[in-house]
RNA sequence: GGACCCAUAGCCAAGUGGCAAGGCAAGGGACUGCAACUCCCUGACCGUUGGUUCAAAUCCGACUGGGUCCUCCA
């Protein structure tokens, strides 16, 4: 497996820390507002991450946070008069239902930071003991010149941060540079701290709740690239500096989503919402995985349409075979596919896969199967071929988390299936047509 | 002002030194009682321009066009 690493800028070969074991962090979203489609980059890609190496029998750990404590939020809770958590609730619970609709696993730690209050205040309390962070009037900052290496993922030197023109001057603080750790506040949700009364800066978070969960440098860390700097930037400053490690040992960033050439942002208001989609989510979800994750993906309608339809055209090939079995009874799940057609596109899938999550060829290879499933559902005959091209299917299907829903036929169902073909075997094409639409409304064809 | 990325067929998109994957759309053929589905066949002087090399879409320089980061953003 070889993965490319913003950290060294290079592809490497993943080792995880402990063998067959891999733990993975993705910066989660911070919940003030439904999800747009860019935002399910990052959710959708590492699920895939995720569902690989689980159907390569690792043990995957993996969490996604949950930013709760943000100016944001604070703003909307005011602005509809409701507290700062009926406002984080109700957009957990939709992003958990765009989770589902995107067809992506919901089981995985999602801590909140609002959970997480007394670990943050201490890893804070500790930065400040070890001096790499300051108070200033109730205010906490990170000391970044303490660490030597700030600037690494980023490939940001420390004087071309300096005289960078957008750098905001706060009068308190020793440099432009240093990033709140705590801000004191008389407003909005708030905590008792050693510093003052107040909250906690975005950058922290993440840094203690992989200390929670893992209690360790992690394998892999995710989100998408604009997280890069500063905050990834921060989470690696704060952790060398409490924990002297470098919070993960590959950092993994997505590319963005643009529309109209230009990069879909909530701030730019040119964005479309997860649920809002006009088409099948898995159309949506082949759209995604069709580019490779560190390309940036142009969005259009007719190019989502096109995936669409794609899937459709997936779901039809694959239940068709699925119920060609199923009328013969013949499904056989164990069935190992050991035709070389088969194999080679498995290979090739996998190939793709271990090549820094080359989902693009992985469809490709997908494609190859396809053929071969269809094929098999035509001719109906070789019962171990289509169990085996279906069994393949299914296992590309499910690494990629596109699934297609095989249930099986009711004897009614058998039943009708078996009068439709004896109308055209006597050629009572008046019965058969009739039979026919009959399926086609149970959407059996 | 500083740093950086991208440019491959009508569209989407792999490939990152050794004869340019795949998909969609389009055209032709096959299968079918008629359909639908499906199968087979057909497409590229890799933005422009210099250079390095036996060999460049791939490396280096310039140019053009698009975009990003340096401030909240996945």
């Amino acid at each position: 497996m070889r993965i490319y690493n913003s950290y060294t800028n290079a592809l490497e070969t993943f080792i995880p820390h402990h063998q067959n074991q891999v733990s993975i962090y993705v910066c989660g979203p911070t919940v003030y507002n439904y999800i747009h489609i860019g935002n399910a980059r990052p959710v959708i890609f590492f699920d895939v991450v995720r569902r690989y190496f689980e159907s390569k029998g690792y043990t995957v750990r993996f969490a996604s946070n949950f930013t709760d404590v943000d100016d944001k939020i604070i703003a909307k809770a005011k602005e509809e008069g409701v507290s700062e958590t009926a406002v984080s609730n109700r957009y957990i619970e939709a992003f958990l239902a765009d989770l589902e609709r995107l067809g992506c696993k919901t089981d995985y730690w999602k801590p909140r930071v609002t959970e997480c209050m007394p670990s943050i205040i201490a890893f804070i309390a500790d930065l400040v003991e070890k001096e790499f962070a300051y108070v200033v009037d109730g205010d906490v900052f990170f000391r970044v010149s303490r660490i030597e290496s700030y600037g690494k993922l980023s490939n940001r030197k420390i004087d071309e941060l300096l005289s960078g023109a957008r750098i905001d001057v706060n009068e308190k603080k020793e440099s432009p540079l240093d990033f709140v750790l705590w801000k004191r506040t008389g407003e909005g949700v708030r905590w008792e701290s050693p510093f003052s009364v107040g909250r906690p800066g975005w950058h922290t978070e993440c840094v203690t709740m992989i200390d929670n969960l893992f209690g360790e440098e992690i394998d892999i860390h995710g989100g998408g690239m604009d997280l890069l700097f500063p905050h990834h930037e921060n989470e690696i400053a704060q952790s060398i500096a409490c924990h002297q490690h470098r919070l993960a040992r590959y950092w993994m960033h997505n590319g963005w989503m643009n529309i109209d050439g230009e990069k879909m942002s909530k701030s730019l208001g040119n964005f479309v919402l997860v649920k809002d989609l006009k088409v099948d989510p898995k159309g949506f979800r082949m759209f995604l995985l069709a580019t490779h994750y560190r390309g940036p993906i142009n969005y259009s309608e007719e190019g989502l349409e096109g995936y669409h339809k794609e899937w459709q055209r997936l779901e039809k090939s694959v239940s068709a075979l699925h119920r060609a079995l199923d009328l013969q009874s013949a499904l056989d799940p164990t069935a190992l596919p050991v035709l070389p057609e088969i194999q080679t596109a498995l290979a090739d899938f996998d190939e793709a896969m271990e090549n820094d999550f080359n989902t693009a060829n992985a469809l490709t290879a997908l494609n190859q199967l396809w053929k071969i499933v269809n094929q098999f559902a035509r001719q109906k005959s070789d019962l171990s071929g289509m169990n085996q091209a279906l069994n393949a299917m299914n296992r590309m299907l499910s690494v990629l988390g596109l699934e297609v829903r095989q249930t099986p036929l009711t004897l009614d169902e058998k039943d009708l299936f078996s009068r439709w073909e004896a109308a055209r075997k006597n050629k009572d094409f008046a019965a058969a047509d009739s039979l026919r639409q009959q399926l086609t409304e149970r959407n059996l064809l």
